[in-house]
RNA sequence: GGCGGCAUAGCUCAGUUGGCUAGAGCAUGCGGUUCAUACCCGCAGUGUCCCCGGUUCGAAUCCAGGUGCCGCUACCA
């Protein structure tokens, strides 16, 4: 029989920056669910990858003083780079797909010419938005705050002439996708994506650039660059030879099973991915599940708040399979998680030492103690063995049940509440009280026995999650062949030889003493913190000079704020009345709340540009703009107005 | 502001379609045990189920209103 086919991705990482716990999750989650799949027998692939254009990237080469080429290498392939972490978590993928490789940029060249020939991706123009520093246009709807989503500088009004696809072309069919299917889990992402983005009407997406080069050209007009929509989620296609001669198994796997994502990038895996593929004519991926955060202290985990986790280093201190194992059996795998130290170690003591690794030791050791490591062939069984027995061989219906529902949390759970039991099952047979009646071997024996093999079933089923482990494990109670710990077995009662060579080995996790723990990882990731931040990082110099004509008609003034308050619904915006000379109050809204309150500013003197043509914010006019001085201090966006000497007069023209 | 989510033991969270005398794990206290990694087993708790109304024989669960947190989105020209 032709065996079942599994095709599960990772998002592919931007390798701007050496990834955190947070990529960590994603991919130890699909990792477990590959293996698991492939535990059970199906034909599995398992994609990972990652996306590497872009002016993000080509920026931090020019810095770096590289190519971007060179610097991406240096981040995938590098020492301690994205293939050594995961070489380190142990990551089982049949494939990595890396947006530069060759195939893929000629696959990606010929979808973007397949999409201009049928019509859904055309030649425009746009009246949008420019990042100066950035180089970049976006779409109203990208700003972030108002702001360019890569640097969070202010942008301008600016034209451009570039590619669209037609996204609302799909708005419809993507609509009916999401709320009458189980497209995309968990259900509570739908409403969010459809009134968020969908109802309010879906713009058709720029799908080229002209302001940088880092990226795939369009082959039929030079000048433009594939922006990231079509270049990155494709990967999902290329990489099984769609439109290439690299690979030949599209037709094998496509559609996707699963695409496990962040909960960030939802909206581009639930709406334009499906819209792509809708315009190829190719089937849509089975699903899409939003995986939920790790969060620090109930907060995001950012590189500008200074609290990214490194996975190298606690996987390092407390081995691969330890991390793996808490990241998977500690948070709901659709919800946000709170990460911490504590909770890890906790983790790793109570179930991971004192349950699983207790009942592997004392076991072992009993085996070895009382019958020199092999059980005699004359065992004794009771009636009350039938309830562990009951449980174990009923572990592996209820496992898969959760499993499939990719309730990682749940799966685990249903296995240590078999550990307990049979931590209990010792307790009630006191086989140390055994061991001093000779008439009593038999029974001893069984006991035994029936410990081997909730250590053989369990180890079997623990195999996504900790698979060093496992084979720890086997090779302690004297597994011998893969027929012992494969996916039937996993559900019969008896599969290991009753005279199976048991072994104590080393600890396969040694109890950390948490206090001692706790202390020393603070202290090296107090340091870690100090040593990833620069103290004062400056915006970037202009690097065009400016007509002097441009600079003189700018009007900068000298004011007096003479009243000034948060406008009202608006976490941001402090609205100014001020004196400019003129005699007539001048408002001006700036969005310093997060510096200043209002009425430490009465009275000051400050300089604003009095010339900007007037803009509408929370329905008030702002006429003008304060001037600041902004920086960024130990990750931290700094704002300082500029305030000047008193004596200088409203109206004071600067030049 | 718009949309969505959440609020349950000291902590982290389960509680399906209303039937609960409200649960689990961790932490705490007491007892047992000695095979084992100071581990394991047992027992013991404690709750305005955020607040206020309503529907109902019956509400943690359903409805209306309120409060607080979170996310997305808009507003920081």
């Amino acid at each position: 029989m032709e065996k079942k086919k599994f095709y599960i991705t990772t998002p592919i990482y931007y390798p701007s920056d050496k990834l955190h716990i947070g990529h960590t999750y994603c991919t130890v989650a699909t990792d477990a669910m590959a293996r698991y799949k492939r535990l059970t027998g199906c034909d599995v692939m398992f994609l990972t990858g990652t996306d590497e254009h872009g002016q993000k990237i080509e920026d931090k080469a020019r810095e770096a003083g590289v190519t971007p080429k060179q610097f991406v290498d240096n981040i995938v392939e590098g020492k301690g780079g994205i293939l050594d972490l995961w070489k380190l978590m142990n990551i089982s993928n049949d494939r990595f797909i890396r947006t530069t490789d060759d195939y893929h940029v000629e696959a990606i060249q010929k979808i973007f010419r397949k999409m201009y020939d049928n019509g859904d991706i055309y030649k425009g123009k746009y009246v949008g938005k420019y990042c100066k520093p950035c180089e970049s246009f976006w779409t109203e709807s990208q700003l972030k705050d108002g702001c360019c989503p890569d640097c969070g500088r202010p942008v301008v009004d600016a034209e451009e002439e570039a590619y669209f696809f037609r996204l609302s072309k799909y708005a419809g069919r993507v609509r009916e996708l999401l709320v009458d299917t189980d497209f995309l889990q968990p259900r509570s992402r739908v409403n969010e994506m459809v009134n968020n983005f969908i109802d309010p009407g879906l713009e058709d997406l720029c799908v080229s650039r002209t302001s940088f080069t880092w990226g795939i050209p369009v082959d039929f007009d030079p000048g433009h660059v594939v922006y990231v929509w079509i270049d990155a989620l494709s990967n999902y296609i290329t990489a099984l030879g769609y439109d290439n001669e690299k690979y030949h198994d599209y037709e094998k796997y496509w559609p996707c099973d699963v695409h496990f994502v962040g909960k960030e990038i939802v909206r581009f895996h639930s709406i334009i991915w499906p819209a792509m593929l809708m315009s190829l004519g190719e089937p849509l991926p089975k699903r899409v599940f939003g995986h939920g955060w790790l969060l620090l202290d109930g907060g995001k985990m950012s590189k500008s708040k200074g609290n990214v986790v490194d996975p190298y280093l606690l996987a390092e201190r407390y081995g691969t399979d330890a991390l793996r194992f808490f990241l998977l059996r500690s948070f709901p795998f659709g919800q946000d998680g709170n990460f911490s130290n504590e909770l890890l170690i906790q983790c790793i003591n109570t179930d991971l030492a004192n349950d699983l690794g207790n009942l592997l030791s004392r076991t072992t050791a009993m085996v070895e103690k009382y019958f020199g490591g092999q059980l005699p062939a004359e065992q004794e069984g009771t009636d009350q063995d039938g309830e562990l027995l009951v449980l174990a061989t009923a572990l592996r219906g209820k496992y898969e049940e959760q499993m499939e529902k990719f309730a990682f949390q749940s799966a685990i759970a249903e296995v240590f509440a078999v550990i307990s039991r049979a931590n209990k099952y010792i307790d009630e047979n006191a086989p140390w009280v055994l061991a001093k009646d000779e008439a009593k071997r038999p029974r001893l024996a069984r006991v035994m026995y029936n410990l081997l093999e909730v250590l053989r079933i369990c180890g079997t089923l623990l195999i996504p999650f900790i698979p060093e482990t496992s084979a720890k494990i086997f090779n302690q109670i004297g597994v011998e062949n893969e027929d012992q710990t494969n996916w039937d077995s996993a559900a019969q009662w008896g599969a290991l030889p009753a005279a199976a060579v048991v072994h104590k080995g080393e600890n396969i996790f040694p109890r950390i003493d948490a206090e001692k723990e706790l202390a020393a990882l603070d202290e090296i990731q107090a340091e870690a913190h100090k040593a990833a931040l620069p103290a004062v990082e400056l915006e970037p110099f202009a690097t065009e000079n400016v007509p002097f004509d441009t600079f003189a008609a700018c009007d900068f003034r000298a004011v007096k704020v003479k009243a000034c308050e948060a406008v009202k619904k608006s976490e941001k915006l402090l609205r100014f009345t001020l004196d400019d000379g003129t005699g007539t109050d001048r408002q001006i809204l700036s969005g310093i709340h997060k510096w200043y309150e209002p009425e430490a500013l009465v009275g000051k003197t400050l300089v604003a540009i009095v010339n900007l043509p007037p803009r509408k914010m929370m329905g008030l006019d702002s006429c003008g703009m304060l001037i600041s001085a902004v920086h960024t201090e130990h990750g931290e966006e700094t704002l300082n107005l500029i305030i000047v000497d008193d004596a200088i007069p409203a109206g004071a023209k600067l030049c």
